[in-house]
DNA sequence: TCAAAAGTGTTAGATTTACACCCATGA
DNA sequence: TCATGGGTGTAAATCTAACACTTTTGA
C-alpha cells in the first residue's frame, strides 16, 4: 500500500448511538453499563469501532442492528465529537448518530441480552465521557427534524392514536399543545389517514386509528408541525 | 501507554474547510488546487490533519488561522464525511467545518500564498473527493443558521448597509425579497442599529451605515429574518 | 352514574405578503 | 437632466392561538 500521509498520527474512530423510543408517553433513550474498560460500569450509550472495510454510516447501521436485530433503521449523523481526552484509553474520535424504532419492534429478549435499559430522556444519570452532551445534541437536532419531515411515525406503532401522535410532539418539544389546534394541522396532512378501527387500550370510548400513507406523502409532501 | 482497543484498525482523521465569504453581492468559498498527493491538481477546499494532542475543533481552528491568519473565525461543524474511499490513498475519514470571514479582513497575500480562490458558490468546478457535497451540506446548515442568529455580520463589514445585508440575504437563500418588508423587520431588532455615516460607494445618493451591536444583542437575543 | 379520554369550530389578534412612488446625487 | 440606487407605508390575506362543551363507555 502506499501510505501517504505517514507523517500524520492515526486515531481509534468509533461510532455511538443515540436510540430514541417512545413508550408511555415519555421519550427514551436506549442505554446500558459499559462492559468494557475504561469506564466499565458507566452508564453508556451503545457503541462500536468503525472498520477498516466499511464507511462511518455503514458502521452505525452495523451498530444499530447488531444491538436491535433491525436492519435499515432511520438514522442520522449528531455529527463528531473529537476532545482529546474524551476517551481515557486512547485516541478515539466518536460519530455520534440518533436513530429512530418503534419499541413494539424491539425484541425485549434482544435487549436484556445486550444489557441495555429505556430511559426516560428527562431522567437521564451521569454518564460516560461526553455520552450525555451526543444525548443533548441529538434531541436538539431530532427535534428540528421533527417539526418539518414525517419521523414521527418511525417511533409509533403502524396504527396510532391521535392522541398517542399529540403525546409523543409534546415529549419531544417537552412543552404541551391544544388539542384541537393540534388536529387541526393533522387533518389538512391528507397522508395521514383515518381508519375504521377502533383501540380501546387507552380509553372507555375508544379512539379512531390513523397511518401515515408514505406514498401519498411522497406525492404530496407537506408536512408542518 | 495502556492500548484497550489494540484488536481495532485507526484511521486517519482530517478537518476540511468550507469558508464562505460575502462579495459583491455573491456568496463566495475559498477553494484552491490540490498541492499534494493523491489528487494533486483537483480543485479541493483547505483542510489538515487532526494532531495527536489536538481536538477536532481544535485542529479545524489551527485550519482556518493556518490559512487565513485570524485566530477565532466563527466555525461550526458539518458533519463527518467517511466513505471508505473518499481519499484515494489511505483510509482517512474528515470532518468538515464551514466558517464565516469578512472578506476584507483577509489578507490577500496570505490567500495567494496559500494558492486558494473565491469562486461563486453557484460557479463551482467539480471537486476533489466528496468536497462539492461537503460544501453543500455546509450551505445547507448555513441557510438555516442564519434565519435564527445574527451570523450575518461575521460576512460583512463592520459597518454595512440595509441593502447589502439584503443581498447578502438573497445570496444565502438563493431567492430575492421584497425591500420594504425586509427594512421593517430590520427596524424591529435594535441591536441592529443606524449610524449617522453615509456609505457612496454603492450610489450617488449614498446609503446609512448600520452596524450590529452585540451587547445589544445579548440582553435581547430576538433574531429572525 | 360518574370518571376519563375522544372528539369537535369559532373568533380575535398577529404575522405575512404584495405593492409604487419620491428623493438625492454624480455624471 | 436623467439614470441609479435609497428610502418609505398601507391594506388584504393568511396564519396562529385561545378557548369549552358534548359524547361514549366501562367500572
Amino acid at each position: 500500500m502506499t501510505t501517504y500521509y505517514s507523517e500524520y498520527s492515526k486515531a481509534y474512530v468509533s461510532v455511538d448511538c443515540i436510540i430514541f423510543g417512545f413508550d408511555e408517553g415519555h421519550l427514551r433513550v436506549l442505554i446500558g453499563k459499559r462492559q468494557m474498560d475504561p469506564g466499565r460500569g458507566e452508564w453508556s450509550l451503545y457503541g462500536g469501532f468503525v472498520g477498516p472495510n466499511e464507511s462511518v454510516d455503514e458502521a452505525a447501521n452495523r451498530t444499530l442492528q447488531e444491538l436491535t436485530g433491525i436492519r435499515h433503521l432511520y438514522m442520522r449523523q449528531v455529527g463528531a465529537f473529537g476532545s482529546v481526552d474524551r476517551d481515557p484509553g486512547e485516541r478515539v474520535i466518536s460519530i455520534a448518530y440518533y436513530a429512530l424504532i418503534n419499541v413494539n419492534d424491539y425484541d425485549d429478549e434482544l435487549r436484556k441480552k445486550h444489557g441495555v435499559e429505556w430511559v426516560n430522556i428527562t431522567q437521564l444519570p451521569p454518564m460516560y465521557s461526553d455520552h450525555r452532551e451526543m444525548i443533548r445534541q441529538a434531541r436538539r437536532i431530532m427535534r428540528e427534524k421533527i417539526k418539518t419531515e414525517p419521523i414521527s411515525f418511525r417511533l409509533l406503532p403502524e396504527l396510532f392514536t391521535l392522541t398517542q401522535l399529540q403525546r409523543l410532539y409534546e415529549a419531544v418539544n417537552g412543552e404541551q399543545v391544544d388539542k384541537r389546534n393540534f388536529r387541526k394541522r393533522i387533518k389538512e396532512m391528507e397522508f395521514i389517514e383515518k381508519t375504521e378501527l377502533i383501540d380501546k387500550s387507552g380509553s372507555k370510548r375508544g379512539a379512531y386509528l390513523y397511518h401515515f400513507n408514505r406514498s401519498a406523502y411522497n406525492e404530496d409532501p407537506n408536512f408542518k408541525l
